[in-house]
DNA sequence: ATCTGGATTTAGAATTAGTCTAAATTCGTT
DNA sequence: AACGAATTTAGACTAATTCTAAATCCAGAT
């Protein structure tokens, strides 16, 4: 699954003049770092350790503008936001044990051939899957019910 | 898509211990008169409307022990935690106009075929898919962007 | 090198959804 | 009617997020 380089980053943020300042650069880097899905919460908690008084509004502010530039799309979880610098489409699977969000290839479950519109006469532009289950950590522990 | 009639829920509510007070039949029946996966905060009004000082405390409450009890599903879109009186498995469209949140068949989508572990070692004991883009009314209105 | 205006960051207040608490009420059983 | 358990209520509390207004930063103009 494809990941932005700084390069791109930088690119991409200057083609949408988007002022790439130390603090946005050290939560994108922490995204990209992150393998899975931080919330905010973890974000704000880790751009601080390097980047002391880095505020919360700053956190949310950086968060928001990259997810309307496109650097970054929000999913949520459970009612819990997350934020995912992966930018193809592609699947999630959530352990029902442990609580992690996993990445899931699109081909898992492509798009039904050539259906554009719903029996409901929806037109659909984009859609997404949800597995749950056990991960391959919590389901090998002892056949667990 | 089946949903409860008066007897199942009477039957299933007495089969696990839960007693139906005039509120929570009130909440019930909103959930199930209304077409559209209510939030919170529509159970409220609309159980106010017809029995005037029902409190939030009840309301979440009735809606928690409901969720327990097997007796309705809580859905997550876009951050808005919305309650589900249809109880088979079933998929999800949201209108990205109007926000309306609409039940697809699970059959549009059904599950790859013997699929149970995916290439990550995960054991997928469901998945359920959001399907995204206009519905019938948006979609109609003047082919909008 | 200094000035200046706009962008950015900051701390903390405000808002919102949801949970918790303790007192009052209801209800089935004696 | 009296009792105790379950339920409901209003409002306090909490957590996540947004808002606000003042301080800071920084690139370009002088
Ligand atoms: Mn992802
Ligand atoms: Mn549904
Ligand atoms: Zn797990
Ligand atoms: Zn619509």
């Amino acid at each position: 699954m494809r990941r932005l380089t700084q390069q791109d980053l930088d690119q991409l943020a200057r083609s949408r003049g988007l002022n790439l300042t130390p603090q946005r650069r050290a939560i994108v880097d922490f995204l990209h770092s992150a393998s899975n899905h931080p919330s905010a919460e973890e974000v704000f908690a880790e751009v601080n350790r390097r980047f002391p008084m880095t505020s919360r509004a700053t956190v949310y502010n950086t968060l928001n503008l990259l997810k309307a530039a496109g650097l970054l799309h929000e999913v949520f979880e459970d009612g819990v936001s997350r934020f995912d610098p992966v930018l193809d489409p592609h699947h999630h699977f959530v352990c029902r044990a442990c609580g992690k969000v996993e990445d899931v290839d699109r081909e898992i479950m492509p798009a039904p051939a050539g259906r554009k519109l719903l029996p409901g006469k929806q037109r659909v532009e984009t859609y997404e899957v949800t597995f749950r289950g056990l991960c391959a950590a919590c389901g090998g522990r002892a056949e667990q019910q």
